[in-house]
DNA sequence: CGCCTTTTTGAGCGTATTCAACATACGTGG
DNA sequence: CCACGTATGTTGAATACGCTCAAAAAGGCG
């Protein structure tokens, strides 16, 4: 439905060992001459929003370590409804089951232009076990991230939610940020789009975000947070 | 402040070879000779109601294995309020984060008598790499835990999610279950304590769940189905 | 028995939802 | 390039739902 079609720019064979996030990623524990036995090419791929990176109950060929970008978990609901059960920024890596399980457990989609590295499942199981510290702890940021979604995107009123999504879209260093559709933003938050919508409309009113582009927003970082910490009138 | 002091059963060096669970525990994978390598005591520790198993930013010196019972995994909020991020059970380990970071990341609470296997770091780390796999494999059972509560507990009305969580706290298998506390039922769905009580007596009121001890009630399955896939008219 | 905690119920209010209408952006073909 | 159609975003009004605050009821426990 959402499928646009990947606009893949293709490095081949992509040189990890300079990697401008090399500390983040999967490969950080590796030492040069264990990227002599990786023959299996690692693409480097950039995706507009909306793109899939993979399909739920798809089988699981690889994963995918985040270089830039956002990705946003979805998981469909008996009633055909689908939430956003997670969201992915630089350094995670989308589609970690693919060590474990057959399929993938989830639909992965681009929130915004994002660059992603796929890295086939023979390369991990070939370089295990140096990986598995590295990989434990990509299970372990996985884990934090699904909770900090209930914690922080599933609690208090709206307003609330939608202020901590918005502090959490991007680090506070980043000025400008991309906000993503609407729809998105309510199945993020457990709310529906209209409100999602009416929030932004409100928070714009009250200057919090300012926007400076089609759909790029400046941030109020102090009055966001106070927001999001329920220190507010309305 | 809800801390009952421990009232543990200690069985010593416990015999994990004939344990009852044996194929969901850690050390499923392991052939017996692995077991002659563990020299320090695992714990067989059985906790009322209320007991924490380990409390928040706590130096992280073992994890438990669940044998029998529920356990809340709760963060607290900036604000004060804290909110259960994950419902571990039967075959589940908690506190897992002690074999990447120093310290507990939540506190974890019974919520019902609960039977707990307490094994310290150090055996873990004694046998790694062969626990590499089984130890991958809980933390992704630790994922889609916590993507639960998102997908079922925190969304849709307080009705479905509740009607949702009792179908949760035993297998359909399990005749009569057990209630816990309306606050922690409160923390779990993201509703206040009073909506969730009001909940709980409408149930009673139509039949979906029936009394029939202290804080006991046996389940109609379909129905609760039928509320938590949200086919109900009220 | 009386005190304390937990649970239950009530009433009024505020927030989010629903459903609908309308606006805007976007892509396609005339 | 503009006109049209569809998808996405925005706003409004009425309603329903869950929250707050308060008070009463029902267990534990000394």
């Amino acid at each position: 439905m959402r499928e646009t079609e990947i606009r893949a720019a293709w490095y081949g064979l992509e040189s990890c060992e300079k990697c401008a996030i090399r500390h983040l990623v999967l490969f950080a524990d590796l030492t040069s001459k264990d990227f002599g036995v990786i023959h299996l090419p690692i693409e480097d791929i950039w995706l507009p929003p909306g793109t899939a990176l993979y399909q739920q109950d798809q089988s699981a060929e690889a994963l995918f370590t985040i270089r830039e970008g956002l990705v946003k978990l979805e998981q469909y609901l008996a009633d055909g409804n689908y939430r956003i059960v997670s969201l992915l920024g630089q350094g995670d890596v989308a589609g970690l089951e693919a060590t474990i399980s057959p399929h993938y457990e989830h639909t992965a989609v681009a929130l915004v232009p994002t660059k992603v590295c796929r890295l086939p499942r023979e390369v991990v199981a070939r370089l295990t076990p140096q990986l598995n510290r590295q990989l434990m702890s990509k299970w372990h940021g996985m884990v934090q991230r699904s909770q900090q979604c209930v914690r922080e995107l599933s609690t208090g009123s709206a307003r609330q939610r939608m202020a901590r999504l918005l502090l959490q879209i991007a680090p506070p260093s980043v000025e400008h940020c991309r906000l993503f559709n609407r729809e998105d933003f309510g199945a993020l938050l457990g709310i529906t789009m209209e409100t999602a919508c009416r929030v932004i409309s409100d928070f714009k009113k009250k200057a919090l975000i300012t926007e400076v582009g089609k759909n790029i927003i400046r941030r109020d970082l102090p009055a966001l947070q106070a927001i999001a910490s329920g220190e507010c009138p309305t």
